[in-house]
DNA sequence: TTGTATGCGTTATCAT
DNA sequence: ATGATAACGCATACAA
């Protein structure tokens, strides 16, 4: 490896000298700067970013931390996360599973978005008791170091009910996410909101986990009890379309023995026949807002929580009853 | 930050003597070492990375470099490279985009998985001559630091040709990948072979660019040219999708008068009505063989480049003619 | 303007 | 079995 030492002896100056010049400190000559970095480039010299991350005490990488690498609205969301921090000088790493969290406290990274919930919170409360600058997407937490961009899932879910309701829909079952997810927590919430405010109605509530296999399950379930139109809300897009799946296979149509509206507005429902009714929000505004929030807090400005707003996309998959 | 020194103090050892009970060397006491890794846990101890990384010039970690955050089957062949990864010690970061280049000169990565068109392979033999250890998915590309893991293409491609062929079909469009692309090239080697050995062919081909867009364009000019049934081959299920959109919304029927096969198996094929036919191969396993590969080459073992095998998946989007 | 010297937090060699 | 110390490559305060 070629250090700034090699490049220093062959330029015959100092190694602070070549450091100032590679770093364009103005108190080196242009005449000496632009032959050491002559030679540094004859060298092929690239900094060593062990020693230069050892000295400086940060790292210029934020990390991104996905529960799966599956997600079907990840690309969107990293997109607008690495467009903003790429213009500041940025490098985004995205991360998986719990042997990563340790790219966290070693300090590889100068701070974390986090969408991931093979993240404890007590456990980001610590990292962030010592000093780590987080973003947390998928919880709420309270901690100077620590900032929360979250969707208006209250909104969104209110939104689908009423959506439901609005076309006469009486007798509606919801599919939850996880009983540990935050989003599905405030989804269930809201939803919960909306039915005492507009009783008479035949709620049922099916406990799922943000998977296909979810919807699937449920399917079976609402199939068995069938006597009339039903309506079904799936907490997101994936259950939706496992959902979606299972009742294509029986004897029953979407939209109009069984109505859906999912939540996330991936891409997949463009395609589904009837077009799935869902709740769209930008991935990429939220994934930036993300970064701007986190690089405020690496500055140490201070920062209110942000959200992001949704809206409401219909659907064929949802018909007036 | 708590340092090694920290923990020295407290203990009242040296800071060799901590170094050694924490990496669990057999010549510290069990004794001290216990008291050792006590007075750790209670001051929270975590290794710095940065220093122990400019050390032992090693980082234990892998980059997976790849075009985009959108590819529909990333999330599994990252996860085929993360559990071969783990198991090893080792953890994966993923990064995109020509900023994120300077993670391999610089040493923050041990080693790295490409399937990234934002690299020339100039610009990877470079680091490749500097010392750094290389697979690639993408490409073929000569030099000990460098292993190649390739889907077997041109079997892909005369799978899919010879059963348009079989079911009938004379008429024929491939619409191809980038011109720059080595999968697409390939592909569309094997294509050619196979319609020199079937002639009479009616063969037309179209340039594509592997996005959506790309089949979309291409459907307008298969339907304004229609005159009788035709297939269309598409060098990926991307630009099959679009093309399938396409053509939806047009008078003419996939299956009937527009048959279509893609390449890849993405999730989304199985969706689409009639399903789309495709070229499959597992995914999981070429992530797997390739950190395999990657592993062998950082421990300076002896390989050889590997193939991913493909297997066709036939679909009605193609009918006997 | 340039050079000298120190330290960032580890690991590892050599003494003791 | 433990301690003192050099070294990894770089940035920077201070000296010249």
């Amino acid at each position: 490896m070629v250090s700034i030492k090699d490049i220093a002896k062959k330029a015959g100056v100092s190694i602070s000298t070549v450091s100032y010049a590679i770093n364009g400190n103005p108190k080196v000559t242009k005449e000496t700067s632009t032959r050491i970095l002559a030679v540094a480039k004859e060298l092929n010299y690239v900094p060593n970013a062990a020693a230069r991350s050892l000295k400086k005490q940060e790292t210029k990488i934020i990390g991104v931390f996905l529960t799966d690498f599956n997600g079907a609205f990840y690309g969107e969301l990293l997109q607008g996360i690495k467009e903003v921090l790429n213009k500041q000088g940025y490098d985004l790493i995205v991360c998986s599973g719990v042997q990563s969290h340790r790219l966290l406290p070693e300090r590889t990274i100068d701070g974390a978005i986090v969408l991931d919930t093979s993240f404890s919170s007590e456990e980001l409360l610590q990292y962030a008791e010592r000093g780590h600058k987080l973003v947390v997407l998928d919880r709420e937490l309270s901690h100077a170091n620590v900032n929360q961009v979250l969707l208006d899932n209250k909104a969104g879910a209110a939104l689908a009910m009423e959506y439901l309701i609005e076309e006469g829909h009486r007798k509606i079952y919801v599919v939850a996410g996880p009983e540990a997810s935050f989003d599905s927590m405030q989804r269930l919430q809201a939803v919960r909101q909306v039915v005492n405010r507009h009783q008479p109605l035949a709620y049922t509530q099916i406990l799922g986990d943000f998977n296909k296999s979810a919807g699937e399950e449920a399917a079976k379930q609402i199939i068995q009890e069938y006597t009339e139109p039903v309506a079904v809300f799936c907490l997101n897009d994936e259950m939706a379309i496992g959902l979606y799946n299972a009742v294509k296979k029986s004897e029953y149509k979407i939209g109009t023995h069984i109505h859906i509206i999912g939540f996330d507005n991936i891409e997949l429902t463009q395609y589904t026949e009837p077009r799935l009714a869902t709740i769209d929000y930008s991935k990429r505004k939220w994934g930036a807002l993300a970064s701007e929030q986190l690089l405020k807090l690496i500055d140490d400005k201070e920062i209110d929580h942000e959200r992001i707003y949704v809206t409401l996309v219909k659907g064929n998959s949802v018909r007036t009853v």
